[in-house]
DNA sequence: GTTAGCATGTAAGGAGTTACATGATTTT
DNA sequence: AAAATCATGTAACTCCTTACATGCTAAC
């Protein structure tokens, strides 16, 4: 029943790593959000606002209002993590299992690689290969068992899908591999 | 305020599309279905079931309830597309515009090009081109405006995405000179 | 005979978008 | 002085998933 994060998770825990880089108002976080998550849909205010407020109430992040500027200026509301904000931070970052290395969750985990232990990040980039490999193999299989001839377009469709599928399977090898060698080349302790 | 087609509309494309092979149940169309908007999430009963009631409400598909059969069986309820249906699915594939090249609904008019004119297979695979040229022009340009240095991980999550839409780009190209020389080998009229 | 897969549904609830509302600041 | 973009919100609504409910059929 693994559950999948919601939309809202995968937020927070962004919000929580990028105001690690230090102080933000929402519209910045927005910006970054996007470019983060890009490529898919845009982050509506709708959603992030809400979140923002939730992440407040509990205490993840505190606000900052910039009130009295020289030139009257609207208030804009600075945002910063909390030490509970950090706990959580990390608490999220080093969960090993499907909420890690489904499709969105993956990547937001994946940038923050650089506050992760390498046994985290290994487990994970593993996972994410696991299940992009079961994925493959799922088309592969049925694509097999499939009695009818499909037309030449679906066919190139499924064709391109595999291989990008594969090549993904590929940069997480090379990944791995990477934090293995690293792991060689400075043993710890 | 290009709406983007909601997930109900891919399904009812899907759904007509596939029913055109031949009557099929809701079971079956889901696996299918599932096989084509695949890689991403998988469409559950609840979304299925209730959309193809609506399009039988709406008089794009017809039921044909197998009832009496030797051994009294559960009636699986096959569905079929109607003439309204075939119309619709011709409209909805010649439409060009983003609701045609957007992520999702792409895949699913590009598993159907076979029953589309080449003019309209070349408008879309363009406009999904462009679709994506923006959107690499846009991250290339904020990357280069971003001050800070970017983490490892992160700039290699950047790299790994810039790199996968630009293999998606030349793979449209390719698809489009491949659809321009059969124009030239099979000159119309 | 029991598990797994086939087969069809519904109701409730949640998540997130759209649309609306407002105003400041910067650029052209 | 207009347009664009910065900036912050909220309410309603829509879509869709989750969970529940039911029963058949084939395989082991």
């Amino acid at each position: 029943m693994h559950r999948v994060a919601r939309r809202t998770e995968t937020i927070e825990l962004a919000v929580l790593g990028l105001l690690h880089e230090g102080p933000m108002h929402g519209y910045e976080l927005r910006k970054r959000l996007n470019l983060m998550l890009g490529w898919g849909r845009v982050l509506s205010y709708g959603s992030l606002y809400p979140t923002l407020k939730k992440m407040l109430r509990s205490s993840l992040i505190e606000e900052t209002t910039t009130t009295a500027l020289p030139t009257s200026r609207r208030p804009r509301i600075v945002y910063q993590v909390t030490d509970l904000g950090t706990a959580e931070f990390e608490r999220l970052m080093s969960e090993v299992g499907p909420a890690a290395w489904e499709d969105d969750n993956f990547d937001i985990r994946f940038a923050f690689f650089g506050r992760t232990d390498m046994e985290i990040r290994l487990r994970v980039l593993e996972g994410r290969r696991t299940r992009l490999q079961e994925r493959l193999d799922r088309v592969q299989q049925q694509l097999s068992l499939t009695e009818k001839e499909v037309d030449r377009y679906s066919a190139e469709l499924q064709r391109h899908g595999v291989e990008s599928a594969e090549r993904e399977v590929q940069w997480l090898s090379d990944l791995i591999n990477a934090e293995r060698n690293s792991a060689r080349a400075t043993p710890q302790q």
